[in-house]
DNA sequence: GCCGCCGCTGTGGTCCGACCACATGCTACA
DNA sequence: TGTAGCATGTGGTCGGACCACAGCGGCGGC
């Protein structure tokens, strides 16, 4: 017959459905976990793994003590699941680095793409529309940031990230801006990981400010398909300076003897 | 200085960097829960707030018992993790469904058009290379199951998700097929409640039927531009039908038939 | 009467011990 | 020799205990 759930998901669902039902919102505190142990039958251990994964998924926070502040809040803020998901399931060797690069390559094409119609959109009518024009100011401040000549490798390339981040935010898109996020960590990571590998430092990042700096033209001129090769080539680009042996479709290194960690299908 | 962290977190760190390290690979075991506290001097219970974030995120599944198949073992299965995430975000408010359409339609344009362009390859080139092009036999299976007469709409639609994910494996991708996968049931529970608005349910099928079978041929015509069009306008068009009146934040409510969406498991 | 200190209370964070259910595998008995 | 049943190891759950922390209010000093 039906087997029971287990007890942590019988939270995870009770709370679930609050949101869904809009009993719950975000700025919501929860009940305390003593409480809900008490309310849903189960033992406050259960509850606190339910709250544990929903505070790693990004969906709350905890803070200790008393007072409005303290408790369990509904926060939706998706990055950081979003981040800690693929970080994880890429040291499991469940995401390949390539595959992050090119979906990385597939969402910025359609960022920016998007940015330069709404660009173009927000030119050819009224001035009134002015909140139609995207707002390029954070990615326009980082990029002046970068501009300064005592940045470490690694300051320039946090910049970097903050930037094709800060485009995907001003697109506007929740799910494509929480994945480049997640994408962030990993991204970041090969990328500082090539940088040793780079024949000149001074040129390389020169060649990269003066990339992004054509992007955003694009982007303000409303030339969509200009700003998607741009931001290709400019990806891609460094992905392939840093990667002077390819390595094709093997990669994950070591150890042949294994067997091959099938990734189980459910179906 | 730095503050102590959470007891859960070493427990994550410490499998996360065995995880980098290679000492821990998929298929392996993780050490008993008891073991684990032990070792990294916190309580169990810590240790099971850590492996349920682990589990939840698809990194590793749980089993009682004794014996080879017991324990905790790595199984990285990304689209879980995935599922979990977006559902959960989506509830939270934290993801429109309309980005959610937005980022399917974004990913899915991807994934044809790298389908069609590795088929044209795949016939440029000699034969024997028979392994660059994609394998759609998955796809084409479920189009088939599609064209049976006696299905409800709930069912053709599950095939119908099956079939846009069975695309996304054909490319490759891992990342994108997790994030479809994930997308997956946050867009199968709004196409089923835009299928009840429908003026025709069998025009809408047969149309859509009509529509699966125009990608896939130019995929297999490797006309990337033709395959990228045509499964734009199958998912737009789609969405279009089925929300006459967008209603602009609100959404979902209901909850009919589906008990509040588990986290589908099982193996 | 006003202000500040201090303890009370509620909260999450952690640990511990106990017990259960279950899957194995071995042992003892027929 | 075969099988029934027990021993073992594992995750799953619970309840209790204690801690640290943040607010809030009462009490006392000024």
């Amino acid at each position: 017959m039906s087997i029971e759930p287990r007890a942590w998901e019988i939270v995870l669902q009770s709370i679930e459905s609050d949101l869904l039902s809009g009993r719950l919102r975000p700025g919501d505190h929860l009940q305390p976990e003593r409480a809900l142990a008490a309310d849903l039958g189960v033992g406050r251990s259960s509850v606190r793994e339910a709250i544990r994964v929903l505070e790693v998924l990004g969906l709350l926070r905890t803070a200790v003590g008393s007072g409005p502040s303290a408790g369990a809040i509904i926060v939706a803020l998706p990055g950081g699941g979003m981040a800690a998901l693929m970080r994880l399931q890429v040291a499991a060797q469940g995401f390949p680095v390539i595959d992050v690069v090119k979906t990385r390559l597939v969402l910025e094409a359609s960022v920016v793409t998007e940015l330069a119609e709404a660009s173009a959109l927000s030119q050819t009518t009224m001035d009134a529309n002015a909140s139609l024009r995207p707002d390029l100011t954070a990615a326009l401040q980082l990029l002046a940031a970068m501009d300064s000549r005592d940045l470490t490798e690694a300051e320039f390339l946090a910049l970097d990230a903050e930037f094709h981040l800060a485009l995907a935010e001003a697109s506007g898109n929740q799910v494509v801006t929480a994945t480049m996020a997640g994408l962030r960590s990993t991204i970041e990571a090969y990328v500082q990981d090539g940088a040793s590998s780079l024949a000149s430092w001074t040129d390389t990042s020169a060649r990269l400010r003066t990339e992004h700096r054509a992007v955003l033209s694009a982007i303000e001129a409303g030339d969509a398909e200009a700003a998607r090769s741009l931001v290709t080539s400019h990806i891609a680009g460094y992905y392939a300076e840093t990667q002077p042996n390819p390595q094709p479709t093997d990669q994950h290194t070591d150890a042949p003897g294994r067997p091959a960690a099938p990734t189980e299908r459910t179906a």
